[in-house]
DNA sequence: AGTATGACATATA
DNA sequence: ATATATGCCATAC
């Protein structure tokens, strides 16, 4: 496998429960930017079977990748709402669950 | 080699 | 909020 492959699959397993990131971002820490939908290609083919947290990516503004009422995006629905992740109309506020909003309280100590 | 197609992003209009 | 327009680049034909 490609080690492009290897840092976004890491990248991706890294996002804490009850976050979400979105694709860019994660191509971003993979040390890839600008290649955000190398991450969905990736998400794309090894999300079977594998124990990797692909529903907590999504799109830079915060909605779902997948069509709505899809069967992707019932489920990732799903599986974010069972982490406490609020999602309405196949959408999440970044400013509450994505990644950027815990370094803020990590830097400012701002309480929950 | 050339074209088309994505679980995308950003900038304009 | 919707709609193009580019940029991006691995894959599939």
């Amino acid at each position: 496998m490609k080690e492009e492959y290897r840092r976004i699959l890491q990248a991706v397993a890294a996002i804490p429960p009850g976050r979400v990131a979105s694709y860019g971002q994660i191509a971003a820490r993979a040390g890839l930017p600008g290649r955000a939908r190398m991450v969905g290609k990736v998400l794309g083919y090894r999300t079977e079977g594998m124990k990797l947290p692909w529903f907590r990516v999504l799109r830079a503004d915060g909605r779902i990748a997948f069509e709505p009422g899809s069967r992707g995006f019932r489920e990732q629905t799903e599986r974010l709402r069972a982490e406490g992740v609020v999602v309405q109309n196949g959408r999440i506020r970044m400013q509450e669950f994505g990644l950027d909003h815990d370094l803020d309280r990590e830097l400012w100590g701002i309480p929950d």
